[in-house]
DNA sequence: CTTGACCCTGAAGCATACTCCAGAGTTTAT
DNA sequence: ATAAACTCTGGAGTATGCTTCAGGGTCAAG
């Protein structure tokens, strides 16, 4: 399979794929005659491992560890895969809870205005923002 | 009130403070004899102004428009600002969604696996990222 | 054999928000 | 007067995940 090809199939586009090979998320292939990348068939289920893992929030580096892991998994634990889990869910959380704050936050400035078409010359937003006590 | 100073009492660094001058962010203070910056003190206020739109989601461009809202805030409405709030609102909940979205899946996989020190040979969270029908 | 579709490389660009650096001038205290 | 502390500039570097580009080679069909 050659690399267009696999950009259909996979859903990225060429330019990705030889992203992630500089980058080692996959394994260059070997090549053709005329120098052109020849993709075994396999590597159509690792572009989507990745692309399940950079779903649930990991990055492009993480993804390649994982995947790492994946292919050498009879020498790795599942207490290993287990933690690396874990830690991704909590920094999930960790964000949400940041999200979650700056909401709050806005939410309550934001509706102390009026939002008419009044002149903001003491709208409760610029104020709330002015007096610097948001958080 | 120079630089320093001003670093200090607004707990940013001075670098910050010159990349916000170049940025439009602040605007460009008189110089002294020496070429020093010699802020006027309600700078601190436009910075305490920034940070605190910045704590709730608001990008540096965005607490740059803000801020030159805020510096005519007799030329603008109320509702100008408030659709302001509301849009960076949706943009919060949008991103909570999508945190909200990887955690569940995340959360879903690593649930179902042992964690144990077992070979990973049969993770089901390895197992679940290959099958890709992780969201 | 020519045309169009496809592929190659290395390097640069984008967006965000800083951070750090060298090399030089200014101010302040002693 | 001299040293320490402060400030100046322009430019490069950091991290992430691509995307775009120029200039050129390869492959398949008619």
């Amino acid at each position: 399979m050659r690399i267009g090809e696999l950009a259909k199939q996979s859903g990225l586009t060429v330019d990705t794929l030889r992203y992630y090979e500089k980058e080692g998320v996959i394994s260059a292939p070997p090549r053709t005659e005329g120098g052109y990348r020849e993709y075994p068939p396999e590597t159509l289920y690792f572009l989507r491992f990745v692309q399940s893992a950079k779903a649930v929030g990991f990055s492009l580096r993480e993804c390649r560890n994982l995947l790492e892991i994946f292919h050498h998994r009879d020498a790795h634990t599942c207490a290993e895969v287990k933690d690396l889990s874990e830690q991704k869910l909590d920094e999930l959380n960790q964000q949400m809870q940041h999200l979650t704050t700056m909401h709050k936050s806005l939410k309550a400035i934001s509706d102390a205005c009026c939002g008419t078409s009044e002149s903001a010359a003491n709208c409760a937003i610029l104020n709330h923002l002015e007096e610097a006590s948001v958080l």
